[in-house]
RNA sequence: GGCGAGUUGGCGGAGUGGUUACGCAGCGGAUUGCAAAUCCGUGUACAGGGGUUCGAUUCCCCUACUCGCCUCCA
């Protein structure tokens, strides 16, 4: 069997993953707070464990891997938003997890096998604050109930640092009712208009990090191999969690592996909107950004060509390398034809790639070695080389068999290519042969030469072969536009 | 102030104690009506300073710079 190494957060180093019951493997990972559109750093995380959830089932069985990722839908950002949206706070979670799963979709993300909502959970982070309480590590004080710091000896072990340089360096809230500024809260009273749930501090809601310890122990257990997120999580979210589940279930170990994915910036900064260079998913999507029109397929490569351990800057060069990773698949796959093409199934994926994914999840070198795959002449690429880049495109979770521009490279190969499957696209690669052949004996290629910029500029990939020209199209063409083409060239 | 990551050729980005990936761009050639695509060939690098070593870009230390986290944040 593969084996996987992974880094840990705990130990500082890679270490070789051994699953508590291989026939259960169990990850959590903390998912979005629905309040608004997913930004580009939201899709990170979601991206990178899903390469892992595709590795781990490939290691240990699809029916194996129990994959929980959470909605966080009760918090203060949410409250806010709905009120200045004048909405209710439930249209307004319910709309942007629609919109979290389209885009995410879009990238090629699989569904977990449980997405928790928070809200479903509140009796099962009730019953684990009155634990804490029962055990000493937490105390009611003016209807908040807080964490005690001090009853958790190994605070601040998994990001590294102690309470006291915490206390030294950083801006601590003090709240007249903690008894220690380190303190951290588990339960606090709504007003009237905000949401709440009775409980025996009172009406009240919970805090941020309880959900996760909460719902993770009734999805996965006191115990569990995995838990992931992105590195500014590490402190306080992850250090909290840890504190509250280990005290609640001391004889549990929780998480055993802690993964962290680093963090996204935007040509060298941070992503914010003070800079400028915030963007959604869906705006990278729909062309409303300097880069124009990015599939998702481009941006899960954009994601892939960078390790999850590095902070990944994404820039113009980032985008074009994505764009030409994308149509170098979208060529090899196509390069037995058509027939081919339509017939393909997956097999046992390369096992260079799959070692580099093993490895602490290199999706920079597995990305390396699928390229060496793609790059083969078309005699090498027999029916079982593809079958196993197919399977290594399924490991990183990129199917572009169905794309428009494979199709296109297909027909380009086949020993007997018929018309163009777009209608427009036909008319045009038939009227640029006829305005070639005419050219040829007059010597003026203007005309020639005005259709071929055209299709160009809609995004059409031109390329004349001794037996005439063929268009194909590129993941940003534009349909309108050929069709305008098409319907000038006729008139 | 505390913690962490990083600094590789024009750009992006791997990697290794000795023989210097790869991609893009560039340059030369083949091909082409011209291009594109394709094919062949080709150059430049390991932040600075010490140390360990027969030998360091690769290990250790220091310095500089960059970035992130320490507050809601993926």
């Amino acid at each position: 069997m593969t084996e996987i190494r992974l880094t840990n957060t705990r130990t500082r180093t890679k270490e070789p993953f051994a699953p508590i019951d291989p026939d259960d493997v169990r990850m959590y990972v903390c998912g979005p707070t629905v309040y608004d559109r997913a930004h580009l750093g939201n899709a990170r995380p979601a991206v990178v464990f899903d390469v892992l959830y595709r590795l781990l089932r490939h290691v240990y069985g699809a029916g194996h891997v129990k994959y929980v990722r959470n909605i966080t839908d009760v918090e203060d950002k949410i409250i806010d938003r709905a009120r200045a949206n004048g909405e209710a706070i439930e249209d307004l979670t319910r709309r942007t997890t629609g919109w979290y799963h389209a885009d995410m979709d879009a990238l090629g993300v699989l569904r977990p096998n449980e997405e928790p909502h928070a809200t479903d959970y509140v009796a099962q982070m009730i019953a684990m604050i009155e634990a804490l309480i029962a055990r000493g590590c937490a105390y009611a004080a003016e209807g908040h109930v807080l964490f005690s710091v001090a009853s958790f000896p190994d605070y601040g072990a998994l990001s590294g640092r102690s309470v006291e340089d915490m206390i030294a360096g950083a801006r601590v809230e003090v709240a007249p009712y903690k008894r220690d500024p380190m303190d951290f809260v588990l339960w606090k009273p709504s007003a009237a208009d905000e949401p709440g749930w009775e409980s025996p501090w009172g009406r009240g809601r919970p805090g941020w990090h309880i959900e996760c310890s909460a719902m993770s122990e009734a999805l996965l257990g006191a115990s569990f191999d995995i838990h992931g997120g992105g590195a500014d999580l590490m402190f306080p979210h992850h250090e909290n969690e840890v504190a509250q589940s280990c005290c609640a279930h001391p004889e549990g170990s929780f998480a055993r592996f802690w993964l962290h994915n680093e963090m996204l910036l935007v040509e060298g900064r941070k992503m914010s909107k003070s800079l400028g260079n915030f963007f959604t998913v869906r705006d990278l999507l729909e062309g409303r950004t300097e880069f124009g029109p990015v599939t998702g397929e481009e941006i899960r490569l954009a994601f892939l060509l960078s390790h999850y351990r590095a902070p990944m800057d994404l820039n113009a060069t980032r985008v074009e390398t994505a764009r030409a990773v994308r149509a170098e698949i979208c060529e090899a796959l196509g390069k037995r034809g058509s027939a081919a093409l339509a017939a393909r199934a997956p097999g046992a994926p390369i096992e260079a790639v799959v070692a580099r994914l093993a490895d602490d999840l290199d999706t920079p070198g597995a990305l390396a070695e699928l390229r060496g795959w793609l790059g083969l002449k078309r005699k090498q690429m027999t029916g079982e080389v593809l079958d196993r880049i197919v399977a290594s495109l399924d490991l990183l979770g990129l199917d572009l068999r169905g794309a428009a521009s494979t199709g296109d490279y297909a027909r380009l190969y086949d020993a007997e290519p018929g018309a163009h499957a777009d209608p427009a696209l036909a008319a045009c690669e038939a009227r640029l042969a006829e305005l070639r052949a005419a050219a040829k004996q007059s010597g003026d290629f203007a005309e020639a030469d005005a259709l071929k910029a055209g299709l160009v500029a809609a995004g059409v990939e031109v390329r004349i072969l001794p037996a005439g020209p063929f268009l194909i199209r590129q993941a940003t063409h534009d349909p309108a536009a050929v069709a305008r083409l098409a319907a000038t060239e006729r008139a």
